[in-house]
DNA sequence: GTGAAAGCGCTAACAT
DNA sequence: ATGTTAGCGCTTTCAC
């Protein structure tokens, strides 16, 4: 015998009560540190039968009496996207560190399956519901379950009636583009960005156009592809056909960046020697591409942090637009050397 | 008013039956489908009451009553890790195809985490629990709640009395190891691979060693390192310092794959020009490196669908291990022409 | 400081 | 075919 071997049934207050020679009540007192106070010695003797028992409070019990089950469900496109893993993970961390747990859906970028998913969620007994997501910054925002604590995180523009937090997308756009333009002298950016149905593709969109304008430059040619790595991969043929080739590209996330990158090799197009690239989000990834990528980095754990913050607040989450600024990582895609 | 507001306070199954002018069995065998047969004009006034009063059963009191949640816990070593991310969303997906949720949580790769989470995701009511890491593969594996059907995920080898599913490890890299060998001809193959106290090392390292002996070859250097892109870097010191270097290298993940070819750009080593490159895991971005990755591309799907398969047998997942093959993706990396 | 007891909302015997 | 009802295990008010 390896190991003291656990009871196989659970079990239950009434059990540890008995054991201490106490009632359920003073169980749940000294298990949850109130509502009442128990003497030291009788708690030392529950914490005592708690411990024999191997007991653990029932989560389905306490949370139909509570109402609440300390579990936050979490919208998101797909985990496998690299930034949405990595705010997927700040998500969890945060949560954990507040005891929480999160339940995750992906919805395949399909606003179908992520309005169903936001119907289906809270029918799991979650407490809260992070959204992170296309759907989610459209106006007007999808329909959440009434009474459901709800806040829009990865939103680059305030959600009408909603508590939203995200990126300061048009600034960090600025950041990159502006570093291409200042730094680097380039007068001709393309813009490599989302279908413009999502609202999310403005925020960027409007740092470059803003950087663009503030060194007087022209916008350059503007392609809309998927937010993923094979976008990224298309929208290079579009970029070779224009008439004039730009000098450098903004894309719009990294993976869009990685694809572009991806599909320039694949043509024959060195970056950064005969076209300059930057992206956006920060993730992982960009720092092991070759060259590696320039971009922006999303403070996704701020934001994890400050969209947990936001869903349990007392009352609940209150309607506004909190948003993070991001830092410029300079690497070589852009140019600047190694 | 853009939509039908829906009431704030949920509706229960007593207030439909009120509304329907039946009792509350009747609304759940309705809802339930089961398990007694109800009038089908019954069932439709039912059904309108559940539509009007916008019901959705407490999944709290159903779990209390019915013992089960509908959730399975996954516990991985980190999200952001691009091979846990697809498999988390391979899992996702099967389980969304079952009707159940998924409460994912990462361990940060700490084996005192992991422990923890295997006591405290139990606590969140899961029904089941997917373990796919570290130290689920140590021997004898690690003491999860009892009666909580477990299976271990990714598992190469067999876990000591559990029911295990995972790639055949050895045979997947026993063929990209043969690829370099046959195909391009390598005598010297080194094995960049993890901590040697994962067991999961063994696996793959093991069909490293098959395929070199036969083909009469002599073990490359073996240099263990983090799992990780990070990981992947740091070998690639010790595989440029010795005194014969290597004309092949096996990684045996994509990211740690990922971080050589990375690290030995940065040192002025062609890939595969001067060394060739192969990896296993087969993640996207794996298809966006530069060169494009050869690689043994895990069944993540089916991995998932046997996983949960096993975990919703009746009579709970049985002790065993279950073994998928892996496909052999050529591309650049190895020397083969794009 | 502690105990008794009333439910939270649902399901499934068991009755009718 | 439908209704009645007894809990699932927990928390917490109210009484002592």
């Amino acid at each position: 015998m390896p190991q003291t071997e656990e009871p196989a049934r659970r079990a239950t207050a009434a059990e540890v009560a008995r054991r201490a020679g106490v009632s359920p009540a003073v169980v749940s007192y000294v298990v949850n540190g109130g509502p009442r106070n128990v003497a030291p010695e009788t708690a030392a003797r529950v914490r005592d039968a708690v411990r024999d028992l191997g007991y653990r409070p029932n989560r389905a019990a306490r949370a139909l009496r509570r109402g609440s089950t300390g579990i936050v469900g979490l919208v998101i496109p797909r985990v496998a996207n690299p930034f949405m893993a990595e705010l997927s993970e700040a998500v969890q961390d945060a949560a954990a560190r507040r005891g929480l747990a999160v339940l995750a859906a992906g919805s395949g970028n399909e606003p179908d399956v992520e309005r169903e998913l936001l119907q289906t969620l809270p029918r799991h007994g979650v407490d809260g519901l992070l959204v992170a997501t296309v759907l989610g910054h459209a106006d007007p925002p999808p329909g959440t379950a009434p009474g459901l604590p709800t806040v829009y995180l990865n939103a680059p523009f305030p959600v009408g009636g909603r508590c939203a937090v995200g990126p300061d997308a048009t600034q960090g756009a600025r950041l990159v583009v502006e570093h291409l333009l200042a730094v680097h002298g380039h007068r001709s950016v393309a813009l490599v960005t989302g279908e413009s149905g999502a609202r999310r593709a403005g925020a960027r969109e409007l740092g470059w156009q803003q950087a663009l304008a503030a060194h007087d430059a022209a916008p350059g040619p503007v392609v809309r592809v998927g937010w993923d790595r094979p976008g990224g991969s298309a929208a290079v043929v579009a970029l070779l056909a224009g008439p004039q080739r730009p000098t450098a590209v903004f894309a719009t996330s990294d993976a869009q960046a990685l694809g572009v990158l991806h599909g320039l090799r694949a043509a024959g197009v060195r970056v950064p020697e005969d076209v300059a690239l930057v992206g956006f989000d920060g993730i992982e990834e960009a720092a092991y591409a070759a060259p590696p990528l320039t971009t922006a980095h999303q403070p996704v754990t701020a934001m994890a942090e400050a969209a947990l913050d936001a869903l349990e607040r007392p009352g609940g989450p209150v309607e506004g637009h909190q948003v993070l600024g991001l830092d410029l990582v300079v690497r070589e895609s852009c140019g600047c050397p190694a």
